[in-house]
DNA sequence: TTAGTGATATCC
DNA sequence: GATATCACTAAA
């Protein structure tokens, strides 16, 4: 099976487009040590725009938000309850906040595993996506998949209506 | 169910 | 400067 790099232009899109297409998808990533490993996304959530109060940027841009602007297959990792880095992916046009929140890769379930199995910390935040020389960067298998909808979790501080809105996508398997 | 953990945002 | 909050996990 061939695999395929994704592109810039897969992530220049709204988030729930991507976040949907993703699941089934590969993360890959080149540990500090130089060895290679590659993980199917199993759970992906989509945080769309300043009018998602669900959204870290739905109260504006501050230094932590800042990179949500970035164009499109930028990182942003961040630490949450001061153990966790939380893995996403900027996408849509550059100076529109949004990003998906890989949640879970095959073998890793949960954000807060995912990000350990991988070595992914703050010092990857703001880094742009690449291809298999760099840091990280997904593939495709051109496999199609189905995936399950779902309400996001955690998110008990955004309005009733962001709450409800199924915007968590997982792998049917 | 609850403790642990630290960056960020929001108040003095 | 201080403190309240948080897109979680592990242990019990």
């Amino acid at each position: 099976m061939q695999h395929r790099i994704l592109t810039r232009e897969f992530f220049a899109r709204e988030c729930p487009e991507v976040a949907a297409e993703l699941v089934g998808k590969w993360l890959c990533r080149r540990l500090p040590d130089g060895e290679i490993r590659r993980l199917r996304i199993t759970e992906t959530e989509a945080y769309c725009g300043e009018t998602d109060t669900a959204c870290h940027a739905h109260k504006g841009r501050t230094k932590r938000t800042e990179v949500l602007y970035a164009p499109p297959g930028v990182l942003y990792v961040y630490l949450c309850y001061g153990i966790h880095w939380m893995l996403n992916i900027v996408t849509g046009e550059e100076d529109r906040p949004q990003a998906v929140l890989i949640r879970a890769c095959e073998g890793a379930d949960g954000p807060g595993k995912l990000t350990k199995a991988l070595s992914v910390t703050g010092e990857l935040n703001r880094c742009t996506l690449s291809d298999d020389t760099g840091p990280l960067w997904l593939e495709e298998d051109g496999l199609p998949c189905a995936y399950d909808t779902a309400p996001r979790v955690g998110i008990g501080y955004a309005s009733p209506e962001d709450q409800a809105k199924p915007w968590r996508f997982i792998l049917r398997t």
